[in-house]
DNA sequence: CGCGGAATTGACTAATGTCAACGCAGGTGG
DNA sequence: CCACCTGCGTTGACATTAGTCAATTCCGCG
């Protein structure tokens, strides 16, 4: 639940080691933010973290101040109903661009939570517009950010069998994984089995016995933290819904 | 299904005649089109149009060559999969921003058909880069359309019976309509029962039983052809899941 | 006036959810 | 260091929602 009253990640921010000495440059890289022309995106990047589970990088109403990427670990967006049913919308990898959906407004409508021990980039939106002025290419790499994640966000919209949806979310997984340059035929699963359940519209239940079938089938190899994908072919014939790119 | 040889509607296409007289200014001016800083968006907007139900826009497949927004009547975008499942990723109304998703892509995933007699506005997107250098708000407009695009896919993205997808569906129509100006006590539905079943993840039958039960609890009063709104706040209340803004 | 596609309605089925019991693993404190 | 405790995951039995299949009606259009 939204209300407990763990830390806030941007208390615990780094004023602006920008990204000289990184270390994940190599991420940067594989997602487009190393060209001259957004040298000033890099500029202003402050980093935010280590989160460690649990911990939020903000929350629904806190107001929209910066765009974030995650640098190391994985993260969530959950939308919360008036009900208090949550939504996880995403699961975000190194170098996706955060809170997107949000630019423009005044606060977020959605929470975002770190799932393990997880850094972030911030990119203050002030200092955005500023860079902007001089580098005209950066909005254009948001709207690119942006496009994308409408594109994920459809993949997700379908209706298909619960096998299916399943499938593709673990093939989809990896192969975003293979474009970081991450190792992919191991995927660590840090989120619980109902976060991945609610992503997919199934309950834990479902994701379970799901899990189940696909060991049994010797396709994948799963614990609780994790699962080796043992036949790549076979789980991508079967979340065919995957037409991606 | 797409391979139907039905005239696209690209090649029904005014040369240039810009917004000089377009009489759907009103429009425009509730989007955010109207502002000086954007007076070059207008500038290059060609018009499209009008196409009939069931002519496309574009294809999946086809390149990717400018940015779309209905001008007048309705319109879907739809995606299909490998097997041929098709997936209706949303309804368009005058002034939403069409093909953000290709974005900085070669060519379109999806296809966009009119529904009903619908006439676009075309940005041609070398135009549009090129109006950017001069004035840096367009970009940014662009990012804003992308935004809300994702705000509102992550609406359909829940999980949540059927009568509330369908009564949030209806809300959300009648909403934007309102934003427009447009009568928003009376709902238009130009699409078949089945791309409102296929967007909300239900099939013909249902969306028709759900029909019947609002009608017999007099919320509404509908025919084939569009729908009067005789209770908003009880169909608001019904699809609770709208939280937008 | 009748044809044909779309919508509606009903009877039955299948997929997934719900509820409940159990087990495993990690963490804490004795 | 072990034992218990607690939370998450797994598994099974049953319930429920929405889907499927089929028959019928409605309505626009030739």
């Amino acid at each position: 639940m939204l209300q407990t009253s763990r830390q806030d990640g941007v208390s615990r921010m780094t004023p602006s080691p920008s990204c000289a000495g990184c270390g994940h440059a190599a991420v940067c890289q594989a997602s487009g933010y190393d060209r001259p022309e957004l040298s000033g995106l890099r500029h202003i990047a402050e980093r935010v973290g280590p989160l460690r589970t649990g911990e939020y990088l903000y929350r629904p109403m806190s107001p929209f101040r910066a765009l974030y990427a995650v640098q190391t670990g994985m993260a969530k967006t959950v939308a919360v109903d008036v009900a208090g049913r949550e939504q996880v919308l995403a699961f975000h990898l190194p170098g996706e661009m955060i809170g997107l959906d949000a630019m423009e407004r005044e606060v977020h409508d959605n929470a975002v939570m770190a799932l393990g021990k997880t850094q972030f980039c911030r990119f203050p939106y002030p200092a955005v517009r500023h860079v902007s002025t001089e580098q005209p290419e950066v909005p254009w790499h948001l709207v690119q950010s942006a496009s994308r994640r409408i594109s994920r966000l459809q993949l997700t919209s379908g209706n298909h069998m619960a096998e299916e949806r399943f499938a593709a979310f673990l093939v989809d997984l990896r192969d975003r994984r293979a474009m970081l340059g991450l190792p992919s035929d191991y995927l660590p699963l840090p989120m619980s089995r109902a976060d991945i359940g609610n992503h997919l519209r199934l309950t834990t239940e479902t994701v379970s016995r799901l899990l189940g079938r696909l060991r049994q089938r010797e396709w994948v190899r799963a614990d609780r933290t994790g699962l080796h994908i043992l036949n790549l072919p076979a789980l991508r014939e079967q979340g065919l819904s995957l037409l991606m790119h």
